[in-house]
DNA sequence: CTGTTAGCGCGTTCAG
DNA sequence: CTGAACGCGCTAACAG
C-alpha cells in the first residue's frame, strides 16, 4: 500500500481530497452517499490523519508538555497517571519529560515542547531558574505542587499543612519537635509558626537536613544515619517529614536502633502516597485528582482565552490522615 | 514578535531561508560570517525549529511511542525513567500512554502513535488482542517484559526465573509450595516444572488466584483475605508471587494472622523493585537498564534497516536477590 | 557557497 | 454540495 494520505483516500472514494477532509472534520454539508463511501474506505484501509500536517496547518498540536523533577517519589507517579487520564479525556496527549532536578535539562525539555508546538505546559519546576523565561513564552503553562509567582499554580496550601502538623503534635503533648527535608520550604514555615504561636520553638539541631532531593532511598538513608550517629541522643519526640519516603526511611533507621514509633517518636509524612498506606504512616493527604483536574482546567482556559488575566494561585486545603505512626 | 519562523530569521540575518536551514542542520558549507550571523539571530530571538514541519517534511518525528499497561507497579515507573533517559540520549522524545490493561485503549493509543508519525513503538501489551494488527504496521515496535511472537521482544527468561525460585525453595527443604498471580504465566510454568523435576508437585489449591492485574493494593488484598479465610490452614511453607506488591500484601496479611515470615512461610517476589528493598523481600531481579538499553537498541536498528529480518526474542538471565523474607 | 523552487499532508478559502 | 488552489514551516534538490 502506498503512503495512505487523504489524497489516496480521495482517489479510492472517488471524491476530492477536500471532501475527505470535510468528512473527517465533522461532515459539514457533504452528500451522505459520498460521506459513507469515504468513511468506508477509511475504515477499510485503516487510515489515520497525519497529525504533523494538522499541527502545521492549525498551529495546534493537541499535546500538553509535562515536565517533572522526578518520578522516584510515588506521588509523582500518581500525578502522571491522573494527568494522562484527564488530558486524554479532553483530547490531548502527554509529552512527558523528567528534569531530574536539573534546570538545564528542564530548559531543554521546554525547548522541545516549544519545538513540538505543544498547546500548553504543566510543570513541577526545578526551582526559580527558568521561571522568568517560561513566563515570557507564548505558551500557557501552569505549575503544580509549587508556587512560582508570575505563573499560574495549583497545589496544597503548604503553610497550612505545616501548621496542621505542628498543632497536631502540640495537642498530642509534644514539647520538642523535629523536621526532615531538603531545603526550608513553606511546609517548614507553617510548622515552625504553629510552634511559635503556641509558645514553643524549633531548634535548628532538630532539622534533619537531606542533601539532594529525594532521588534515591539509599542517599537519603545515608544522610539520616549520619544525623542519627552525630546526635548523642534525639532531642525531639515528634518528626514531620517533607515526604513519605523520608518518613519511611526514618522509621526503618529508627527500628534498627530500637526507637519505637510512635512510642518514642511520632512521625508524620507528606503526600499520603501508597507508601504511607502500606506502612501505616500518618501523612498529609494530597488530593491528586482535584489538583490535576484543576490544573488541566486552568490550562484549558488559558489556551482558549487570549485574555491574559492575572495569574492564578490555587491553594487547596490540606488534611491529615492519621495512621499508626503518630 | 511575529511568528518566529525560518523565514523571519532569514530576514533578520540577511540570508535566504534555506541558508538558515543549512546552518541549523549542520553547517554543510556555509560562509562562516553568514553562519555566525544566523546563529546569533537565533540565539537572540530564541528561535526553535518547528518539529511539526520537520516531521511532515522528513516523515520522521523523533518520537517513540510507549504504551504500558499500568504504572501502579513501581517496576514500570523505573522502566519509564530509564526509557526516557535512554531515548533522550539518542535524540528521541517519549510519548507515554497507559492502557490500564484495556485493549481498546491500547489500540487507541497506537492509532495516536500512528497519527503522530512516531518512528517506533515500545509496548507492554495488554495481551494478544492487538498483536496481529501491530505486527502488520509499518512502524517497528518491540515488546518489553512479555513475549509476543510475531513481534520483537526483550525481557527476563520467566521460565528460568520460576525454576530458580522453585529450586531455591526445594534446596531450603520445603515440601509444599504456593504461588500467587493473576493468570498462569511462564514464571508459574517454570516454577512448577522445577517442582516436578525434583519429585514434588504443585497443588492447585495452593494457587492464590488474583482477579485483576495488580492495579490496586486494596483489591489485591481483598483477594488474599478471601483466600486466607477460605483455607482452613495454609498448605504450603513457601510462596512465590508474580510481583513484589503481591508479596508485600501477602506479608502484611500474614502478619495480622501471626504467620511468621520466613519462619512459617518463605516468600519470594518478582521485579526486585524498591518495595522489595524497603521491605526486605527476596525477589527476582529485573535488570531494568539492560532491558531498556537492549530494547532501544533493537528498535533503533529496526528503524534504520529496511531489512525485515526474523523477529528477535531476547531473554535475559534472571537472578535471585535474597533478603529476609526467605 | 547560496538563493530559488518544489513539495511533505492537511485545512480552508473561493468558485462553481 | 464540491473541487481547485493555496499555504502552514521546513528540507532537499537544483541551478547559479
Amino acid at each position: 500500500m502506498s503512503k495512505l494520505t487523504m489524497k489516496e483516500i480521495a482517489k479510492l472514494a472517488n471524491v476530492s481530497q477536500s471532501t475527505v477532509s470535510r468528512v473527517i472534520n465533522g461532515n459539514n454539508g457533504v452528500n451522505e452517499d459520498a460521506a459513507k463511501r469515504v468513511l468506508q474506505v477509511i475504515e477499510e484501509v485503516g487510515y489515520v490523519p497525519n497529525k504533523a500536517a494538522q499541527t502545521l496547518k492549525k498551529s495546534q498540536s493537541k499535546i500538553i508538555g509535562v515536565c517533572l523533577t522526578e518520578t522516584y517519589n510515588p506521588y509523582f507517579v500518581e500525578l502522571i497517571d491522573a494527568l494522562e487520564f484527564e488530558a486524554r479525556k479532553n483530547g490531548y496527549s502527554i509529552l512527558l519529560h523528567n528534569s531530574k532536578h536539573n534546570p538545564i535539562i528542564e530548559w531543554e525539555s521546554i525547548q522541545n515542547f516549544i519545538a513540538r508546538q505543544v498547546d500548553g505546559m504543566i510543570l513541577v519546576p526545578t526551582g526559580e531558574y527558568n521561571i522568568q523565561r517560561i513566563s515570557k513564552l507564548a505558551i500557557p503553562s501552569v505549575v503544580m505542587t509549587q508556587n512560582r509567582k508570575p505563573l499560574d499554580s495549583v497545589g496544597l496550601d503548604h503553610v497550612k499543612a505545616g501548621k496542621i502538623v505542628g498543632e497536631k503534635f502540640i495537642h498530642g503533648g509534644h514539647k520538642t519537635f523535629g523536621f526532615m527535608g531538603t531545603i526550608p520550604d513553606d511546609k517548614f514555615l507553617g510548622y515552625k509558626s504553629a510552634l511559635y504561636e503556641n509558645g514553643f520553638e524549633f531548634k535548628q539541631e532538630n532539622y534533619i537536613q537531606l542533601q539532594e532531593t529525594s532521588t534515591n532511598n539509599f542517599l537519603m538513608r545515608q544522610d539520616i544515619e549520619t544525623y542519627l550517629n552525630s546526635a548523642a541522643s534525639l532531642n525531639f519526640t515528634c518528626l514531620f517529614t517533607a515526604n513519605d519516603i523520608m518518613a519511611l526511611e526514618f522509621m526503618k533507621a529508627a527500628k534498627e536502633r530500637n526507637i519505637e514509633i510512635p512510642g518514642d517518636i511520632s512521625v508524620i509524612g507528606f503526600d499520603d502516597t501508597y507508601l504511607a498506606k502500606i506502612m501505616g504512616i500518618s501523612s498529609i493527604h494530597q488530593p491528586i485528582e482535584e489538583i490535576v483536574k484543576t490544573t488541566i482546567e486552568i490550562l484549558l482556559n488559558r489556551m482558549e482565552d487570549e485574555v491574559s488575566a492575572e495569574s492564578i494561585q490555587i491553594k487547596l486545603e490540606p488534611s491529615l490522615i492519621e495512621r499508626g505512626s503518630s
